[in-house]
DNA sequence: GATCAGGCTCTAA
DNA sequence: ATTAGAGCCTGAT
């Protein structure tokens, strides 16, 4: 897990913060998806859903961090406003691990991971 | 669903 | 240093 760390390079986003988030987000299993919400709190950051977002908005493709398996609580993919390619991208990638995607939405009830 | 308001950080001026 | 606008969010109208 330290390379996440080093994989991470964040722009600002107070590293520590971004660490946390990241180190989350490296756990989840295969074929699992959780919401941004829930990394915040399992990271201990309650109410940073969205910084968990900002964070990963900032990881490229090539990051080992399974940043395509963290969606919205609607089970929906947040990209869909200006980023037609990364949602494409996320999707295939959820779609190649077995994860079914109905109407452009996840169920969380079938995939969702609750914590470790 | 669509909208609203709450909440918290980042960036730029 | 302060202000204002915007964001891969959420839970409740």
């Amino acid at each position: 897990m330290k390379k996440t760390v080093k994989d991470a390079r964040i722009k600002s986003a107070s590293e520590e913060l971004a660490v946390m988030i990241i180190n989350v987000v490296a756990i989840v299993p295969y074929g699992k998806v959780v919401s941004y919400g829930q990394v915040a709190a399992m990271a201990g950051l309650p109410k940073h859903a969205r910084l968990v977002g900002r964070v990963l908005s900032h990881m490229d493709e090539d990051s080992e961090i399974p940043w395509h398996r963290v969606i919205n609580s609607q089970g929906r993919i947040s990209l869909t406003r200006l980023d037609d390619h990364g949602y494409n991208v996320q999707q295939a990638r959820l779609l190649s691990e077995g994860v079914a995607i109905v109407n452009g939405k996840v169920s969380f009830k079938t995939f969702g991971w609750t914590g470790a």
